[in-house]
RNA sequence: GUCCCCGUAGCUCAGCCGGAUAGAGCGCCGGAUUCCUAAUCCGGAGGCCACAGGUUCAAAUCCUGUCGGGGACGCCA
């Protein structure tokens, strides 16, 4: 909770411990009637019953304790019970002076817990275009990644790539059809390779679909990427030198629409790097009876005594006696517990896989890894169409993320040239530059705003839209404020102390107390809607205040000085908290 | 068949560890510009919170069931 919501929650918790209740009854949030109160306190409620007191009365002797303490202007009982709580403006003025000189935190504070952790996001694939559902757990990951470190956790993410699977196999046979004389397909060749890649990215993404599309009528072809695979994992040295490319090839790729929306990995592994471990891993676990044999395969039984639901078992190896999804994701719980000792681990992946990670969680367990409790499955939904339903191309395929991103910028572009407000001066170069903010802050802000594990409807148009709740809107306010302060710099007006005076100055001071809590549940509940709702209520405050007075234009020197300090500390967490959503707001526009 | 998620204003979504007249955006209606960007702001209309039971002083919120939508369920990842 902000510094306000804070210390009355301390006060109300002495307040209730000294009545002879529960402290925990203290709890005090923001008053959803602004009209009647700041802060509202129900404990008086939930307590009367443990107590078998009369609520009223309780509310009475707990107003009475505190009123006067700290920020507290007035207290009032109203209804059954209801706490009612008014700060003094002085309290706000205050908490408004140190948000605007707290230019790292912005009023929100570091955790006491802070957590060692590793952030698993992405998921990209080698030679497969990213579609739109890499775009959710791309955002989701980064925010989530930028809002924990910014409260203290020590994070690391890794992209995991896919990089393992059947895909390799077809790559790599499509590649010897079409260009037999490489290197690469000399069985007996042990290197050294060419460092110049064979193929590009165009020919990853014409290969594999080309390939796969012949093994599924093909038992024959689907063998032969088998066989591929099995050699490959073998350590067969030209299909590693292939892999190596393929993956070298694709990062490029992947980093440019990555870079486009402003996400970013502390490491680009993927599933090969935990390959290695495999071996003595599946070793172990067999030496140690927690593995057996069932139907020719190697699995790990998860289900436990008081489930309510069937549980498959975790697939250490196939029949064929190769490693699996499961396996990877297993060995590579094993590899980051050993390189980074987390107190968590952390999967942006969509909602779908959820019973896939009970059970890699479960066997992480079983096999004397890290707890499962540790082990934290993000879900998202999926992203569906003005019709409701996933989205796809008009032609029905699957939606490249590269050409989402080229819709918004288009969509963008349009709507700043249309408008016809940019100033004439802006040239080309900056012009392109504030389209791409544009739209990245649509397309981030978009996806954000929305619950994380359920679906959300995609709509281009109403993204990209300055008016509403979108992200150009929160560049409009934003921009709005640097110009303005930049204007009154120019004009030698300064900032000066603070006073609160009208509603509009307590809404937005009230609001501006709100970041804090909203990053802690952000954290707690590892859900980036909150934060995108409290960073949206601070524009539109801002823009309430901005409407309701004049600023640099104020003839009373004093308030002048006071509202570009207010400005200033709206700048300070606006700012900041634009760029834990991975928007960035250019200087004008 | 078992299990998971969802069903809130015409549309898109918040709210869900129970609390006072259920919020926002879009759309609709009506206002505001000699004043720092009106890409804005202010006001209004609009909801038996899918349905039925139950728990409670109090239920959109908790429990049970029904209906409707989405999804997952061993050798793909």
């Amino acid at each position: 909770m902000g510094h306000l919501g804070n210390e009355l929650g301390a006060i109300f918790a002495r307040g209730f411990e000294a009545a002879g209740l529960d402290p925990r009854l203290g709890d005090v949030r923001r008053s959803d009637k602004p009209d009647m109160a700041d802060f509202q306190c129900n404990g008086a409620l939930a307590g009367a019953k443990a107590a078998k007191r009369n609520p009223r009365e309780i509310a009475t002797q707990i107003a009475e304790a505190v009123t006067g303490q700290g920020p507290i202007a007035s207290v009032e009982i109203a209804g059954p019970g209801f706490l009612n709580i008014r700060v003094t403006d002085d309290a706000l003025a205050r908490t408004a002076a140190a948000i605007r000189t707290d230019t790292n935190m912005a009023g929100a504070s570091k955790v006491a817990d802070p957590q060692t952790l590793i952030l698993d996001f992405g998921g990209a694939n080698v030679a497969k275009p990213m579609h739109v559902g890499h775009l959710r757990t791309a955002v989701i990951g980064d925010t989530l990644q930028r809002v924990l470190r910014f409260l203290g956790d020590q994070v690391t993410s890794d992209i995991h790539m896919g990089d393992w699977g059947l895909q390799m196999g077809h790559l790599i046979t499509e590649l010897e059809d079409e260009q037999p004389g490489l290197p690469y397909f000399d069985a007996a060749k042990t290197g050294p390779f060419p460092r110049q890649s064979p193929v590009t990215i165009d020919d990853l993404s014409r290969l594999y679909p080309q390939a796969s599309a012949k093994a599924k009528d093909d038992p024959e072809r689907n063998k032969r990427s088998q066989q591929a695979v099995a050699e490959m994992q073998a350590g067969r040295a030209g299909y590693r030198a292939l892999l190596q490319h393929f993956v070298d090839v694709s990062i490029k790729a992947l980093k440019i629409d990555y870079g486009f929306l402003g996400v970013s990995f502390d490491l680009w592994l993927g599933e090969k790097d935990a390959e290695p471990f495999i071996p003595d891993m599946v070793a172990d676990i067999k030496a140690r009876g927690l593995a057996k044999e069932d139907d020719g395969a190697w699995i790990i039984p998860v289900e436990r005594e008081g489930d309510t639901k069937d549980y498959p078992p975790f697939m250490l190896l196939n029949s064929r006696g190769a490693s699996m999804y499961h396996t990877s994701d297993l060995a590579t719980i094993l590899d980051r517990v050993q390189t980074y000792s987390p107190d968590r681990m952390l999967y942006v992946v969509d909602q779908r896989q959820a019973l896939h990670f009970e059970q890699v969680f479960r066997a992480a367990e079983i096999v004397g890894y890290i707890s499962e409790d540790r082990l934290e499955h993000l879900g998202f939904g999926t992203v569906n169409g003005t019709d409701g339903k996933p989205f796809k191309t008009r032609a029905g395929g699957t939606l490249k993320l590269g050409d989402l991103t080229n819709m918004a910028l288009d969509e963008a572009n349009k709507k700043i040239e249309e408008g016809g407000r940019l100033s004439a001066d802006i040239g080309p170069d900056e012009r392109a530059r504030i389209g791409q903010l544009v739209a990245r802050a649509a397309l981030r802000f978009a996806d954000l705003q929305n619950t994380r594990t359920t679906n959300y409807v995609f709509d281009l148009d109403r993204f990209t839209s300055f008016e509403g709740k979108t992200g150009p809107y929160l560049l409009y306010q934003a921009v709005r404020i640097k110009s303005l302060l930049r204007k009154a710099a120019d004009e030698g007006n300064v900032a000066g102390d603070i006073r609160i005076e009208s509603d509009a100055e307590r809404a937005l001071v009230l609001t501006l107390d709100g970041f804090s809590l909203a990053l802690q549940q952000t954290r707690d509940k590892r859900m980036p809607h909150i934060l995108c709702e409290h960073v949206y209520n601070l524009a539109q405050s801002f823009a309430a205040f901005y409407g309701a007075h004049k600023i640099a234009s104020e003839d009373d020197a004093d308030l002048r000085a006071s509202r570009i300090a207010l400005c200033q500390a709206v700048a300070n967490q606006l700012n900041i908290g634009l760029d834990l959503i991975g928007i960035e707001a250019p200087e004008r526009m």
